[in-house]
DNA sequence: GGACGTCACTTGTCCTTACGAGTTACGACT
DNA sequence: AGTCGTAACTCGTAAGGACAAGTGACGTCC
């Protein structure tokens, strides 16, 4: 038995001991905790406590905790997805955009139309409630299992600007990219990244772990006279991805950022 | 009283409903929602159940729940700070990274001689446990009341041959773009973003609600020879920042972004 | 030998009870 | 009138018990 201290509640002490030893390295990573009864002895406490003690240490994502085995120290969360922000000047680095070159489909794509949010119409330049083409796109790496929401959004004028769009809007972005390209845009982008925690339906499509921040990226494609053409959406877990931008002190596109 | 179908267990019927009537707009954005007691009542279950779903809708970062006074429907988490990562070509719109113009330091900043770790000798292209110089901040909005932790690391190799850095270590980033520019360096940056679950500092430090992610951005200046000179870090809560990025299909530096 | 069932372990769920602690409003006392 | 204490609300913490459900190993049965 190992006695405990002073700050604060008592399920708080507990996480601060068992937080204390994981950093020091008596837990190793990846190796097993000891079972809730285990921790009860050792910290004369009962077993609510010890669980209010591992749920914070699960919000922390320090732990991850599987039925009927047991509670195991998180590895470093390595990301394994570098998402490239910067291109080079040859059309084929387009694909290197979102990394998704390398991705396979998890499922169809589907397609649907709707209607402009607030926020995506203020992205867009459009009126509130215009309709839009859309199409979301279930990405898996196969390699690692990392897996990724992707949503375009069309507007109808950009549809009917660029007619092979609208024959096929549920192209890849790649192919996206290089038809508006050839209809004779010269395109560059704004990309807005936010971070927060995962909407339920995200969990279990992201298959996320606890305590896992999703990365929301949102980009919009500007062609010629900065015109917004499109609207890119990408969902991924923070745990497996990290974003990557090159800053160079050349010039810079008009258009502002935000209103 | 209101009746609860079937998936999965009670707490989670009982937040899945209670989530649905926040989405439906019965409980509008920053309203109190029925107290615990009430909650029982409604849908027939013991006090543990209905802390348990709340709980879970603080984990998804729904609610906020005060002390004494009861949970509250949060309102959109609107980011405040929009932070640039595209510089225009004139020296002073390199105030402009990171939105530090305006920012206040809440604290005196702190210096220090540290070693580079694993993941700092590799982006500074450095040996490993190599002394540096750091200088951490404290910085705030004082119109909003962000937070933010601002991080710089120097190697001895740049301070010896930036002879103004070397004399004060505590300088403004926007100061020191300006002295390595001034050395003779042509500077851009490589900048890496991630997002994560905030340690408990961080979340004193930084006055996080409940379930809110940090973003986490390290910069790398490189100057002439694209040698790196500096390594930033910036931590801020994600409930409060957003990234922007313009993305140019210009010509792109030689170095490449990781190994 | 292989398949399957059981058992001992784990965490998950749910209940009851009790008290501590922050907040607010009302009312009595000064 | 102003101040302060108390009461009645809120959520936070802690204990106890009971059973469900996932996991893995061991042993039995075919």
């Amino acid at each position: 038995m190992t006695e405990i201290q002073r700050p604060g509640a008592l399920y708080q002490q507990v996480a601060a001991a068992i937080r204390e030893a994981i950093l020091s390295g008596e837990f190793a990573p990846a190796s097993l905790l000891p079972s809730e009864a285990q921790l009860m002895a050792r910290y004369q406490v009962s077993r609510p406590t010890v669980r209010n003690a591992i749920a914070a240490l699960r919000a922390e994502g320090l732990i991850d905790v599987r039925h009927g085995k047991g509670s195991f120290v998180r590895s470093e969360p390595q990301p394994v997805v570098s998402l490239l922000g910067h291109v080079g000047r040859t059309p084929e680095a387009h694909f290197v955009l979102h990394g998704v070159a390398t991705w396979e489909q998890a499922e169809e794509p589907s397609t649907y139309r709707t209607h402009a949010t607030e926020a995506t119409a203020h992205l867009l330049e459009l009126e509130a409630e215009e309709a839009l083409f859309g199409c979301d796109r279930l990405l898996t790496d196969p390699a690692t299992g990392t897996r990724a929401m992707h949503r375009t959004l069309i507007p109808f004028a950009t549809a009917d600007a660029v007619p092979d769009l609208a024959e096929a809007p549920e192209t890849k972005p790649a192919t996206v990219y290089a038809m508006l390209a050839k209809a004779g845009h010269e395109l560059w982008w704004s990309e807005t990244v936010r971070a927060r925690m995962p909407l339920p339906d995200e969990r279990t499509a992201l298959r996320l772990p606890d305590a896992t921040p999703v990365l929301h990226l949102s980009r919009v494609t500007c062609g010629t006279d900065d015109t917004p053409l499109i609207l890119e959406e990408l969902r991924i877990g923070a745990d497996r991805a990290e974003l990557a931008y090159r800053i160079t002190a050349d010039k810079q596109p008009a258009r502002r950022t935000r209103s």
